[in-house]
RNA sequence: GUGGCUGUAGCUCAGUUGGUUAGAGCGUCGGGUUGUGGUCCCGAAGGCCGUGGGUUCAAGUCCCAUCAGCCACCCCA
């Protein structure tokens, strides 16, 4: 007789367990994502997980969504997927209450997000994504109040700002130049910047050819390749060439740049290449890169998207948003050593000396609604081991509690960093964990 | 979806050219006498060698398949 398979103890591929360590650095993210983003003035909203599949063919391409999305049919036969971004949700949301919302409208979210693929570094199947947005704001304002934002919450994770750098962009600015400045035909266009965003994966030979192989002969005899190598290499606004040194979007950014500088943010620049795909995005765009050579890559994405809201038949309202996983920061906490080292949430381990469990509760009680967390042990063990296994769950205080302290009505607190001990009432103990 | 690498104890890994009962460190649990942890000493538990098939007198070791993980590509909302 064959033996039964055992089942797997694997979470789901590419999918996590939290346990308690794990969410208690998830919980910390979280606190501050929201602390930050609250502090600028943005509220929490949330949706549900499935949508329905229309809300992403509208803005994506069908084989994509198809492909790379949890799409299932519900038992009605309708076609359902799990969100895989959250930026068409909060557009649904914004279009069904159009008029009534009052703008600007600050809006920010932590959703579990799902995509079918294979997983891999900084890439799972199931993430959670900080989402903000900023809606009903045309000027740059919006953006400059957005990218202050990263930025705040980079530095509320202890980031320092040559760990990271924030890059802009304006898609506006690259449509005329590749339209314009290098009179590329539509197809033409769409081939290069697809190239461009992938200018960092090849050399200089492999790009050239393949820019060639997308140009047609007339482009190519025009010396379009070398005035787009050209223009490639520039770093900085002002080196822009011919008329794009003058467009509204160049001098936009440039004014940008000079605003963060003045607040103390000096790690952004421009950089023409920064292309972050090209579908739905309709002016700024920018991206935060670790700086680490061993995650030299994109953490945070975001830009101006002017027409999604009106994609569900309103008057469209101008947006501007980003957002950022929680594995692409993981990554970056570990790798620049900003993990914090967290303790349980339990401020106390009672150990109970003794066959007193029942009187112990009373005092106990007291102080969890003084606020106080208490984990009390059960086991009946030595007192040596109850503390024990306080320190071993990394509970910094452990509560003595015998005949002596029941009688005295003081009992014992003992600090596992110190060693120390001390006597006090429980209204005692209450006031030490407030401070 | 395509390709490469890797699967031995909870974790990190050893396991000779295939050759008896499978090894270490860390961790876990117990003990070192009855109200005090971390260090130290002693001991124990814990392995279908990812899974299935094949070659062989003999497979952790060789071959095939499969699953899983990692990495890259594709894609990136």
């Amino acid at each position: 007789m064959k033996a039964k398979m055992a089942l797997s103890k694997q979470p789901y591929k590419g999918a996590r367990d939290f346990y308690p360590p794990d969410k208690r650095l998830q919980k910390y993210i979280f606190a501050k994502w929201r602390e930050v983003c609250e502090s600028f003035g943005y509220e929490e909203y949330d949706a549900p997980i499935l949508e329905p599949l229309e809300i992403y063919l509208a803005k994506t391409g069908e084989e994509i969504v198809k492909e790379q999305t949890y799409l299932f049919q519900d038992r009605s036969g309708r076609e359902v997927v799990i969100r895989p971004e959250m930026t068409p949700t909060v557009s649904r949301m914004v279009a069904a209450k159009r008029q009534e919302l009052s703008y600007p409208l600050r809006w920010y979210s932590i959703p579990n997000l799902w995509r079918y693929e294979r997983p891999q570094r900084g890439r799972l199947r199931e993430h959670w994504q900080l989402n903000v947005d900023l809606f009903g704001v045309e000027g740059m304002e919006a953006e400059y109040e957005v990218i202050s934002l990263v930025d705040a919450l980079f530095k509320s994770f202890g980031a320092k700002p040559d760990m990271y750098e924030i890059r802009l962009n304006s898609r506006k600015l690259v449509d005329d130049a590749l339209a314009g400045y290098l009179s590329l035909d539509g197809k033409e266009a769409h081939g290069v910047s697809k190239l461009i965003d992938k200018l960092h994966k090849m050399d200089r030979a492999k790009f050239v050819s393949a820019v060639d192989k997308v140009l047609k002969p007339k482009s190519r005899e025009a010396g379009i390749t070398e005035k787009l190598l050209a223009l490639l290499d520039v770093r900085k606004i002002k080196e822009l060439p011919g008329e794009l040194k003058d467009h509204p979007s160049a001098a936009e950014l440039a004014q940008m740049l000079n605003t963060l500088s003045d607040a103390g943010i000096k790690n952004a620049r421009f950089d023409v290449t920064l292309m972050r795909g090209f579908d739905y995005y309709t002016d700024v765009v920018f991206e935060v890169f670790d700086t680490h050579p061993d995650n030299n890559r994109s953490m945070l994405g975001g830009g101006r998207f002017d027409g999604l809201v009106g994609l569900f038949g309103v008057q469209p309202v101008p947006t501007v948003g980003f957002g950022w996983g929680d594995v692409t920061l993981t990554n970056f906490l570990e790798l620049h050593s900003l993990m914090p080292d967290l303790p349980p949430e339990t401020d106390i381990y009672a150990a109970v000396v003794g066959d007193v469990v029942d009187q112990a509760r009373k005092p106990i009680a007291s102080l969890r609604r003084g606020g106080v967390n208490v984990a009390v042990d059960l086991s009946g063990r030595k007192v040596g081991d109850q503390i024990r296994a306080a320190d071993k769950k990394g509970v910094r205080y452990v509560l003595v509690v015998g005949e002596e302290e029941l009688k005295s009505g003081k009992l014992t607190l003992k600090d596992l960093d110190t060693g120390k001990e001390q006597k006090l009432s429980p209204s005692e103990i209450i006031k030490k964990f407030k401070e």
